[in-house]
DNA sequence: TTCAATAATGCAACAAAGCCGCATTATTGA
DNA sequence: TCAATAATGCGGCTTTGTTGCATTATTGAA
């Protein structure tokens, strides 16, 4: 069930968002849990929002083995809809630095707010 | 004493990194207000790190009314620093789109690690 | 099919980060 | 000088996320 809503839905989603889906059909701990594998096994990405939260968004366009994930993740203030922004990043890195994780994240008011 | 750590600290810091410093000279609450009002009067730029922390970075670069904070932070993974990266980045956002707060945020190793 | 080994779940407790009300203390300025 | 205002400490609270442990479910070899 939890991975037919992060197949189906358009934004990234958070615990709290799949738990209101679900109600108390499946405990909030088991719900962090599948969430945890499924980004362990590169189901899904993980983002931190500004707001501190997780949300995590099934993988489209990546393959097994090479996933692409530095894109911008919009939050709207007002409707609070997570959309994954179409362009893919580039970060010039100093000399010699390792990126092991991207995190993009804009806040503000999407087109309809 | 926050302002002057803010000041001289060349990484971005958060709230149990001042603790740390100063001690039970000043409460954890306090501490967070000082932080949360140096940013509402835009003496600091607020990032929330990968790992869900709210950093803290004096602005440098930035005149009274306008600020430039569309840069990347980096989270070293091995020794913890939280360094500005220079670059400042621009985003597309799609039509009719407004940013009101870039976060971005990379996390690795850097060049010592 | 049966049943022991393994995995998944629920429940409860816990920790970290951050915020807020309220009483107290400090600062300001008329 | 002292009343008004602001800053602080303390305690409690919420939210997010994790973990230990007992229970339940699933799997797969005999
Ligand atoms: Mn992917
Ligand atoms: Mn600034
Ligand atoms: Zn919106
Ligand atoms: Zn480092």
């Amino acid at each position: 069930m939890i991975l037919e809503s992060l197949k189906t839905s358009k934004s990234a989603i958070s615990q709290d968002n799949l738990q209101a889906q679900l109600g108390d059909l499946v405990d909030r701990a088991t719900i962090y849990r599948v969430l945890n594998s499924f980004y362990e096994d590169g189901v899904v990405h993980k983002i931190v929002g500004d707001d501190g939260k997780q949300y995590f968004a099934y993988c489209r366009n990546c393959s097994e083995k090479s996933h692409h994930h530095n894109h911008f993740h919009f939050r709207c203030l007002n409707c609070g809809k997570i959309e994954c922004l179409p362009n893919e990043m580039e970060v010039n890195l100093p000399e010699k630095y390792r990126t092991i994780n991207f995190n993009g994240f804009i806040s503000g008011y999407c087109s309809l707010c």
